[in-house]
DNA sequence: ATTTTGCCATACACTAGTGTATTGTCAATC
DNA sequence: GATTGACAATACACTAGTGTATGGCAAAAT
């Protein structure tokens, strides 16, 4: 009833580098969180034994930091370039935010179901948590460029920002099953449209945020 | 180094019913999700060895399941309560509603870490996934209510209470380290009192919710 | 006072996983 | 065409975990 040895995925004769096996973890974790990345099950997968990988690795907690460093990296430049990416206007940039954020296909998919392993992880592991911190504050402050540009007020905007973005994370977690597609761009667009852009902020009882 | 054999939790000369193990195991969830609940350790915690855990469960997935069980009828549970005290002020109402769901400390970080486990555990099992659905659903349902008396629009409601809902999800993963204690309520409080409902709902393009 | 009952310990067999050390092998290079 | 370098297989020792079978034992029921 096992007949399929090795033959999974993985060109045969093919080498592999230390990207493969970053890939392959990167896989595990979407399918099973950190938990589920096992060199025994990674070597399978690739078609080979577990003595390639520690000629890669020295160890499996070396395997995961790289993969943390790696995914690290490309947060942070995405962020960068979204950041470069910005036009005279600030409408259009935000939509352009949310349509990066809340694209729940294909890759996207992958990268969301990732993170949120990611989040898992560090909820035990202080370290993953500043690193979430970080990019969790760079991506905020990209929404929060916006809307001040939009609303004209530092307050407001770190608020809305905060919501918005808060929201995204939220729907990357409940109502979103790939049969109930969420909503929430809609809703969140019909905000900007139809709520609080030209509602000027009434700034009642707040001190003038002193930077 | 490691003299503590047996010297953890537990009484001594206290035996143990079903719920001390599902009470250990909800733990175990809170502090390393549901990977980390191993009859082994929860043995060696609860002061005893794993002859107890097999004697009041046949398996460690009924140990399991019988913990999504609890779960899901305490959840329905404190949802139908909130239901019940349901005053003529809707706005209090609401207020009370965010007050419970906001809270982020003592059994309350315990309940969040457990849940944020188990909406791990659903991207993989899909009988929790819909247990998870089921929940949100009656939640979100108890926001729905409150936005449609203080909107009047239903539409409207639909949207306010998602977005409501998904921050306060969102609110539990990011931003929301014990040192940076999330300003999410004071937020939502203020999208509540100032900018959202006094201002009637537009209706534009919106066909009339039939149903 | 004996017999259940309810809970726990002990011992065993098994599986899955890590890490290490040693050897094999193909391809490129000298 | 021999040698090296990059990758992979094999074999071993070890740990952590599940599940099962059986026996022990105090407290409650009879």
């Amino acid at each position: 009833m096992k007949p399929a040895k090795k033959a999974n995925k993985r060109d045969e004769t093919v080498r592999l580098g230390r990207d493969d096996w970053l890939d392959a973890a990167f896989q595990a974790v979407v399918e099973g969180g950190f938990d589920n990345v096992r060199v025994l099950v990674l070597a399978d997968t690739l078609g080979v034994t577990r003595g390639s990988f520690y000629w890669h690795f020295v160890d499996h907690a070396e395997l995961v930091s790289a993969l943390l460093a790696r995914w690290r990296e490309r947060e942070l430049a995405s962020g960068r370039s979204l950041e470069a990416q910005a036009t005279s206007d600030a409408r259009a940039d935000l939509e352009r935010l949310l349509d990066a954020a809340l694209a729940h296909a294909g890759a996207n998919l992958e990268n969301m179901r990732f993170e949120l392993a990611l989040r898992g992880l560090g909820r035990r592991d202080p370290a993953v948590a500043n690193m979430l911190a970080e990019v969790d504050q760079l991506r905020l402050a990209l929404f929060e460029a916006k809307f001040e540009r939009l609303t004209g007020d530092r307050t407001t905007a770190t608020d809305l920002a905060a919501l918005f973005y808060l929201a995204i994370i939220g729907s990357n977690q409940a109502l979103s099953r790939p049969s109930n597609p969420p909503r929430l761009k809609e809703y969140l667009k019909g905000i900007i449209a139809n709520y609080l852009i030209h509602r000027q902020v009434p700034a009642k009882d707040r001190p003038a945020a002193g930077r």
